[in-house]
RNA sequence: CGGGGCGUAGCGCAGUCCGGUAGCGCGUCUGGUUUGGGACCAGAAGGUCCCGGGUUCAAAUCCCGGCGCCCCGACCA
């Protein structure tokens, strides 16, 4: 019997559960480039529909992009004293411009060209604060420039020690949001807005819950004055920050000489704002809903959202069920749905399912002899159930099904995270729910950097967000869950990605 | 950067202990029969056994030295 390659079950190994989803719907591949991975067509069409929604609603919130230089002069990242230590350890640079053949073989066949060093190396962009407000800081002259919404779609490079396919690589793919405001309210307004701009997208589309919130000091964003993130719970009970938005002060506008004039006349520092959510997304949303027979993907981003496989025996039948499926494929493409038709003459049905399966399709239609002569098609739902379907009107049953599935992804993704937290525990009960099954522990904390590193330290747990007020317990705690003195916030504690 | 595992056909692996013509399954190609949950028969193609040295009549196998990948930890989106 054939058997395609297995998906490792998440009981026995998650990580290899993790890449094997990965690698069977062919959303990425391992690169020759260590630490750097291959986004396959599969998973950059995921990627460019997450793009598309998410661009459409920083649009609407009045932002344009541009594209800033991959490249920065390394004096640049220095102007910023917090920022620059944040990154040193994970930079790229290019410090040459030119190889030269040597006139040997092989690998030896050209060397890097002595002669061709820059004065100053440049950086390969971790993020792009400094080039992005340098540039600020030539086009806002006025209040009346202000304020300056902008984006960019990009690529980023870190160099990681320990790469994950989507989760941590070396280069990866993202937005950044930069925007320089009159006042610091306006700027906190701003970083609060994306962050609901985020939340929506994540909820939504990618029908992941998360929890939104500000970030401690030793887990804020290097040069920000707050850093406000989401944070979702992935199926082996670790958190994901699916993403994070900085209010920056005046940190780099005092830096970069970012200054405008008031309508009174003075001279002021303007006020900044970044944000951004990456490729790591699609990390997130494969270990939110996918199974042990591959990935699940939420209808309204899934790249195919309706296969249908078509069943026939004789000549004369494969004739009457592909009219009919072809019909169907039609149908449902003029109403806006995803459609692939597999017509496909080398496998069987069964085969057919299991692909689009570990694709993460959310629905199949089968189409055979009986289902023509009753005038239906079978839809058989990725997340479980098989139902006919009339033909007559299937594109208002396929797209309510649809609806059904997203709503039903993020309403179970929602039940297990709840299912994995705990409000009001003891330390020693934290510590048990640490080390035993995890997940988000709310407890009171007393904003000391001490018992945060602390709780790290025996673990391994850290403070993924000081949760805003929809997201706290009904009863705030009054003590540290820690050390027992005043609590300052209820805080959201995990073990994390 | 420490610990563990691994590197043999496109993919998954056996062979390595104990040196002796490089194999199996899946996939691929051709032809035929099939098709309601991973089809079958017949034939065929496909290999620097990770790389470099060494030992030997002979190395995938033994010795020395590299490189790479995956997993776990430390550091981070």
């Amino acid at each position: 019997m054939a058997q395609a390659q297995k998906i490792t079950p998440r009981a026995k190994d998650y990580s290899e559960w993790y890449n094997d989803v990965i690698m069977q719907a062919e959303l990425a591949d391992y690169s020759p480039v260590r630490g750097c991975m291959v986004i396959r067509p599969h998973g950059y069409r995921l990627w460019e529909l997450m793009q598309r929604a998410l661009d459409d609603m920083f649009k609407a919130t009045g932002h344009q992009n541009a594209y800033f230089p991959l490249f920065i002069p390394m004096s640049f990242l220095a102007k910023e004293a917090e920022h620059v230590e944040g990154f040193a350890k994970e930079v790229a640079l290019v410090t040459h411009t030119r190889l030269k053949a040597t006139g040997k073989a092989g690998a030896q066949a050209v060397m890097v060209d002595p002669e061709s060093a820059l004065d100053e190396p440049l950086v390969v962009r971790p993020t792009s604060e400094t080039i992005i407000y340098a540039m600020f800081a030539k086009w806002v002259q006025s209040y009346r420039d202000l304020p300056l919404l902008m984006n960019q779609w990009c690529n980023i490079v870190r160099w990681e020690l320990r790469t994950r396919l989507f989760l941590r690589t070396t280069e990866f793919l993202w937005q950044e949001g930069h925007t320089a405001h009159a006042t610091e309210p306006e700027a906190e307004a701003e970083a609060r807005q994306m962050l609901g701009v985020y939340r929506t997208f994540q909820e939504e589309w990618m029908a992941m819950p998360v929890i939104t919130g500000k970030k401690t000091e030793s887990e804020k964003f290097a040069g920000a004055l707050r850093t406000y993130a989401l944070e979702a719970l992935m199926q082996d009970n670790k958190a994901l920050q699916a993403g994070t938005s900085h209010n920056l002060g005046q940190n780099f506008a005092k830096a970069f000489n970012v200054q405008y004039q008031t309508a009174a006349g003075g001279l002021e520092y303007v006020w900044n704002t970044s944000w951004g959510v990456t490729t790591r997304m699609i990390g997130g949303l494969v270990m939110t809903h996918s199974d042990d027979n591959g990935l699940v993907c939420p209808p309204k981003l899934a790249p195919v959202q309706v296969a249908i496989v078509p069943i026939w025996k004789s000549e004369e039948e494969k004739g009457r069920v592909l009219e009919v499926g072809e019909g169907v494929k039609q149908e449902l493409a003029r109403a806006g749905v995803r459609v692939e038709l597999d017509a496909r003459e080398n496998l069987k049905p069964g085969a057919k399912y299991f692909e689009w399966e570990a694709k993460g399709v959310p629905l199949r239609l089968e189409i055979g002899p009986r289902d023509v002569a009753a005038g239906q098609v079978m839809a058989a739902r990725r997340t479980g159930g098989k139902a006919p379907a009339r033909l007559p009107g299937i594109a208002g049953s396929v797209t309510a099904a649809l609806d059904q599935i997203q709503a039903a992804l993020f309403r179970s993704a929602k039940d297990r995270r709840e299912a994995h937290s705990i409000r009001g525990a003891s330390k020693p009960q934290f510590i048990e729910f640490m080390k035993g099954p995890g997940g988000f522990a709310y407890g009171g904390f007393c904003g000391s950097g001490a018992c945060e590193a602390e709780i790290k330290q025996e673990t391994a747990a850290t403070v993924r967000v000081l949760p805003d007020p929809e997201f706290r317990s009904p009863d705030q705690p009054k003590t540290c869950m820690w050390c027992g003195k005043p609590s300052v916030a209820e805080a959201v504690w995990a073990q994390a990605y």
